[in-house]
DNA sequence: AGCACGCCGACT
DNA sequence: GTCGGCGTGCTC
């Protein structure tokens, strides 16, 4: 380093650019490398930043000098960094708001990352003779044997095997079971628990083409229905890796979701293993996202996010239920975790595993171009009964609880056989709409263009959109009539209806709305199995891989939404979900049931997927958008803009219109400016252009030049604006 | 984003 | 007279 040298910082706000600093003033200089925290001034207040880059090019500006280096050595590696640089350019979103984006808020906020002094628990005497002490005590009794089985063990992977794991070490120790001491070193050798299943044909030639070529990227696409063994080829290949000492990062949906996932792991691997997601206090993310950095956790499962948790020696990237919509981020930092883990698999030249009983049409286009490989794990024997699919025309039919006699009859003749019923609606609420029979009055809420759901066990109407609520009227607040009608079925009017006409048989609801406390999920799926309740309803979050072995009839009640829908991903979505809560129904010993409620009994959409399968279905879909040039045969960009003037936001997508029609570019189409499907949303006009390319190269290009002109505007400051590159939905 | 500066309206 | 509204500019 020269004496000349500057400091670029990213620091964490809105704008598309970095910062250059002098040294600081002391010795401190000598260890500042990129990825270290510092502490800078910035307008006239004092910021925390991540350095960049250490240079000796020329600035023009009158440099400060950083106040403080707070690492000495970087807390986000080479590599990792390349990658948060790489997202910032791809998704066109300022570095230091990327960069924010992948560390812990204690970490962000600078505080001390030392690694707090681990306690390293060791056996001291052996159980012989004293058994019986432990009998009464399984959780002393399991910290002992991990403890025993691992040769030693830190405190913080007991934490993250087990709730709270102090208590019981304290008694272990007054027993004189365990000690403290120093760590053996060979305590990163893996215990695995659970006797080796073994793996069938399909699963093991899966495993074979994953670990062939170990050290090297390669992508492969895990393609199996729900109970075809994807969890098994997961573990096996995930012990692959911790066998030569390397860590291995699984990504879920949501980790609520999938408590089986990480139980799995639980039981095989005695090893550290560490989770990350919503639900820890920033404190225990700290310390996830630590043992992660420093190898002490093996085993690395989270949410979204966690695609950027830093790893001291990866092995194998694992992305569960791929083509989850959970895994794009929908606001600020727009980023799909799933894209990003294929591109750090990429950059530090390691397998990656995505894995669905559903793959979305990109990751099977992926294995048609051969940038990825497809694994198809077939049904095992024990599942291969299709359930028998009844398509049901609501059309001229007298309902009953927005139900068909046929549907009801198959409640009926279900629970006479002694299996569970699963109903899937997607709506939420009691009725989605609230409508005066005299005068036609509808309540919609006030800063959103859509009508407010009743939610009738809290008295309230509720907005969807903007989450605004109000009491719900007695009468009709523009004609004073008493006739109020709710229009339309949500869960919680099923609910009800089911309770009456079902009144000897529990019912349970699962939405947002009955799980909303914490565990609440778990402890109903827990329910759900025990089959205490026979009828079950509930949202997509029903639809999500579970298994119930004793549904035998499922009944899905909106599917037209796959038909109608706006949405280019309509019905790819549709098919995912009809697929996998029809995978829901029936085991081994019986056939299942589906039935689908519709008004459009005899299209193509139902008949395909039902003649074709899922994944030919999905060739169908993929030719469709081909031949209408969307995704993944083209490239979206997505720009939105709000403001609360809607004269504000037209004039801005104007101004933005003609800039991106003056860049010359080849093979674009630019749509729009249009008004939002929801205009206004929470009070706010919403205005969209949609930028759809032939070549991902030409995209950037154009937006990189638009983003300059629109950055130096002034009208861009007065409203909301931002870009969605790959956006999820057009919405 | 977050903050300061600055220039016009309705208050003690 | 001045408190405060938000339009504008700037952050190495």
């Amino acid at each position: 380093m020269t004496a000349h040298s500057l400091i670029r910082v990213a620091i964490n706000v809105p704008l598309r650019k970095s910062f250059d600093y002098l040294p600081p003033p002391d010795g401190q200089y000598a260890y500042a490398l990129p990825g270290c925290r510092v502490r800078v001034p910035f307008g006239n207040k004092s910021v925390i930043g991540i350095i960049l880059e250490i240079h000796n090019r020329q600035s023009d500006f009158e440099l400060k000098a950083v106040t403080e280096l707070l690492d000495t050595e970087p807390i986000l590696d080479d590599k990792l960094l390349e990658l948060l640089n790489w997202a910032s350019h791809y998704y066109h979103h300022p570095v230091g708001e990327v960069i924010a984006a992948a560390l812990p808020a204690m970490v962000r906020q600078g505080k001390d990352i030392t690694q707090e002094t681990d306690t390293f628990w060791q056996i001291k005497t052996d159980l012989r003779g004293i058994e019986a002490d432990l009998q009464r005590a399984p959780k002393q009794r399991m910290l002992y044997e991990i403890i025993a089985a691992r040769h030693g063990c830190y405190e913080s992977s007991l934490k993250a095997m087990f709730q709270s794991p102090q208590p019981s070490l304290k008694i272990l120790q007054k027993k004189g079971l365990i000690v403290r001491s120093k760590p053996t070193g060979n305590q990163q050798s893996i215990s695995i628990k659970t006797p080796d299943f073994g793996l069938n044909t399909a699963q093991a030639a899966a495993l074979k083409a994953i670990i062939s070529a170990d050290k090297t990227f390669h992508s492969h696409l895990l393609y199996g229905v729900t109970g075809s063994g994807k969890t098994e080829v997961y573990l096996h290949a995930s012990q692959h890796f911790l066998e030569q000492g390397k860590q291995v990062l699984i990504l879920v949906p949501e980790i609520g979701l999938t408590p089986q996932l990480l139980e799995s792991f639980q039981q095989r691997f005695q090893i550290g293993i560490t989770q990350l997601h919503s639900g820890l206090s920033n404190g225990e993310r700290k310390r996830a996202w630590l043992d992660s950095r420093s190898g002490n956790a093996r085993i690395v499962i989270g949410t979204r996010s966690a695609v950027f948790t830093p790893m001291f020696n990866p092995g194998l990237i694992i992305v569960d239920e791929e083509h989850d919509g959970s895994f794009k981020q929908m606001e600020g930092f727009r980023y799909s975790a799933r894209d990003i883990a294929i591109k750090r698999a990429a950059m530090l030249n390691l397998p990656i595993l995505l894995g669905s009983a559903t793959p979305s049409l990109e990751s099977l286009h992926n294995t048609y171009q051969s940038k990825s490989r497809l694994l198809t794990l077939p049904e095992r024997a024990a599942n291969a009964i299709h359930p028998q699919i009844f398509r049901l025309d609501m059309r001229n039919q007298k309902l009953e609880g927005g139900l068909t006699r046929t549907t009801i009859n198959a409640i009926t003749e279900e629970l006479k056989q002694g299996g569970q019923v699963l109903l899937f609606l997607n709506r939420r609420g009691y009725a989605p709409s609230l409508i005066c029979s005299d005068c036609g009055w509808v309540a919609e809420c006030q800063r959103c263009d859509i009508r407010m759901t009743v939610h009738k066990r809290v008295q309230r109407l509720r907005c969807h959109v903007c989450s605004h609520e109000k009491p719900l009227p007695g009468q009709c607040p523009n004609c004073d009539s008493h006739n109020l009608i709710n229009i339309g079925q949500g869960t919680e009017r099923l609910e009800e209806f089911l309770g009456r006409r079902f009144p000897d048989t529990g019912v349970l609801r699962i939405d947002r709305d009955t799980t909303r406390r914490k565990n609440t999920f778990e402890k109903m799926i827990r329910s759900i199995r025990s089959g205490q309740q026979k009828i079950l309803l509930g949202t997509q979050m029903i639809a999500k891989g579970h298994h119930f072995p004793q549904v035998g009839t499922v009944i899905i009640l909106n599917a037209d939404y796959g038909i109608y829908g706006l949405d280019f991903r309509a019905q790819e979505h549709m098919a995912q979900i009809l697929t996998q809560v029809a995978g829901r129904a029936g085991r081994a010993s019986k056939t299942g049931k589906v039935y689908i409620q519709t008004r459009h009994p005899e299209h193509p959409f139902f008949i395909s997927l039902e003649k074709l399968g899922y994944e030919q279905f999905a060739r169908e879909l993929s030719h469709i958008r081909k031949k209408t040039s969307m995704p993944p045969f083209s490239y979206l960009a997505l720009l939105r803009a709000e403001a609360n003037n809607k004269n504000l936001v037209e004039k801005f997508m104007q101004y933005t219109t003609n800039i991106l029609r003056t860049i010359p570019a080849n093979g674009i189409d630019i749509l729009g400016p249009s008004m939002a499907p929801l205009e206004r949303k929470a009070g706010h006009f919403h205005m969209q252009i949609l930028i759809n390319a032939r070549r991902r190269q030409a995209l950037h290009h154009l937006l990189n030049q638009a983003i300059t002109q629109l950055d130096t505007s002034k009208i861009s400051r007065r409203v909301r604006w931002s870009i969605d590159i790959d956006p999820y939905d057009l919405y």
